[in-house]
DNA sequence: CATGAATGAGCGTTCATTCAT
DNA sequence: AATGAATGAACGCTCATTCAT
């Protein structure tokens, strides 16, 4: 068990870095100290070892976000909730977040791919949640008058570029944090 | 001259779906209806093929960012202008726009390379054209008060996170467009 | 015991149909409902398991062949008896009858492979026999003068032809038995 | 041109001498003094040279077995031809006549491919012009009276036998074919 | 007796590149 | 300018085998 997760942990960073073509199996394998047929033996091959690196990312991804509470005092904080959950999976697992979001999307040209279908069920859910945040904060008051889909839309936008600029190591989390849920605030919230 | 274009032409295309070491010779050769040689031909070779077209597509992306006027009537027409420029960019040259944003970063890590120092160079300038904005903005009674370097990190993400979505054809650009200045005046601007 | 008898029945089944060389241990152990490393533990290996089902093979083989009486009315009743043998053989153990057949004379180039010498015996065995039959129908009167070191070459390549083309189930043997029969008579027997 | 004549020739001798599966395609490069990857340069593969050779194989054999005439002076003739047609096969390309011989029947479980549509083609083409011999023959009262299907079926499996052995090198080929035609005439021609 | 984990050796194949023409 | 032939290097992967348990 010890050597499969040291293969994981190889794969998720030499991934990270250059990608599902540009890393190779025996790169994976000699940075897990491990020899390249063990990859085969674990995982049914590279594609299945990304695969399963996706999978488990995604889980990861996805049960974060189920955790989310629709009752929060305001709709601000819901929305204040969603980008701290974001901030926190890149500084929790920054190589699985920038593998996910570097890679998934030279998938999308094949509909069948894992890629493809998750990332168009996360974009499914931000944009749920995100115009559900919406929508209750204008009709309460709470919020300026903005259209629901495209703000939806370009909240996702944001994310993932934020997302990936920390993952990249461009720049420092702690003051992007604040000053991005501050300048989405101003934009949104009333008064 | 011809297949020289040619050649380009498809290499953008294929380079922008598979990314750099997804795709093969044989593959732009094929698409350009060309042999394999010519490419070693007139580029010295797949590197140097894929250098040329960084080096046009960066040389265009500058040269318009020379374009940007220091003297409009308020800074959030400079900030708009700024945001019209990538929008209009993704829209006139996808493929050439989509490359650069999704297979650059991969190269982050070897500090010489074409990608490496011209991604840098790109940051320098929005950086520094976005600050100079903002301290202006600020400084007038404009804009709100924010942290500048911050702000205009987070703005720079959020155009690389808008641009890549646009590549990608996850969502319609109309209404992005306005909707992102509506939400970053809202934000920036006072009253 | 059970399971070492479902790696023997497996592999004679699998080595019959896919030759040595075309056979992967897994394929025997899955068909064998039993691990790769046992076929390790009963056998040397896979050379091992080969050899011990051509060894088994072998010796069905020549203890039927020493059941054939010298003493039998006719010199034709022998070689009849001959030909319904193998008949008889590919009927009651066809994978094992196709797979010496079939695989072994890849062999041949090897001197010292059981194949070989095993197919040398039987070939000497075969041609002594039937060399017997042919010398003493001819000295009796019984059989048409015929060359009986060719002849006996000629039956031996004909019963391998037959013998195939059975385990290849490209006939149907209860005809083909009376045809070789009589064939061989009217060529054989006088008047 | 040259060089890939000298792979064919290799891949003839190797297959012939080891079987598909148990030749490598470095053997084969080896021998041609070429490179691996000539071989997929001219060819598609492994599977594809070999897949050219039975192709080239099978025509020259049938286009062997057109040659065959219907009007000569006997029907025994006739099927001395085609005897004699199979030993020439055998002197003249040794090589390639075996590996037909002991690679195809490999095949045939997968309908589809070259070998099993081949050997099935060969065997209704052999089947069909001995049957045809045979019926002429038993009419015009040339011939003894045989089950036509189950004699021409006993010729096929014979010619197979006799080739094989033949290409083994387990016999002397002069002698045989004499007596092989000799040991057909006495069982098929009247008195 | 039996297996899960692990490996060395080698296989068929791909790919960017070179070279003679 | 352009190509067909050819190759060195490396890649993903398979396979028979080993070993600790």
């Amino acid at each position: 068990m010890n050597k499969k997760q040291d293969i994981i942990q190889a794969a998720v960073r030499i991934f990270a870095e250059k990608g599902f073509e540009g890393t190779t199996t025996l790169q994976i394998a000699s940075e897990a100290r491990v020899t390249e047929p063990l990859i085969f033996y674990h995982f049914k091959g590279k594609e299945g070892l990304f695969s399963h690196i996706l999978e488990i990312s995604f889980r990861e991804y996805f049960s974060r976000l189920d955790t989310l509470k629709r009752d929060l005092g305001t709709q601000f904080e819901r929305i204040k909730a969603l980008l701290d959950l974001h901030f926190r999976l890149v500084e929790e697992m920054p190589d699985q977040a920038y593998l996910v979001v570097s890679t998934c999307p030279a998938k999308l040209n094949y509909p069948e791919h894992l890629c493809t279908k998750n990332m168009h069920l996360q974009r499914e859910r931000l944009e749920a949640y995100i115009a559900d945040c919406l929508e209750n904060g204008i009709k309460s008051g709470e919020f300026q008058e903005v259209p629901v889909h495209e703000t939806a839309n370009f909240f996702i936008a944001m994310i993932n570029g934020l997302f990936r600029q920390r993952g990249l190591g461009l720049d420092e989390l702690d003051g992007m944090r604040d000053v991005t849920v501050g300048f989405c605030k101003r934009s949104l919230v009333k008064g």
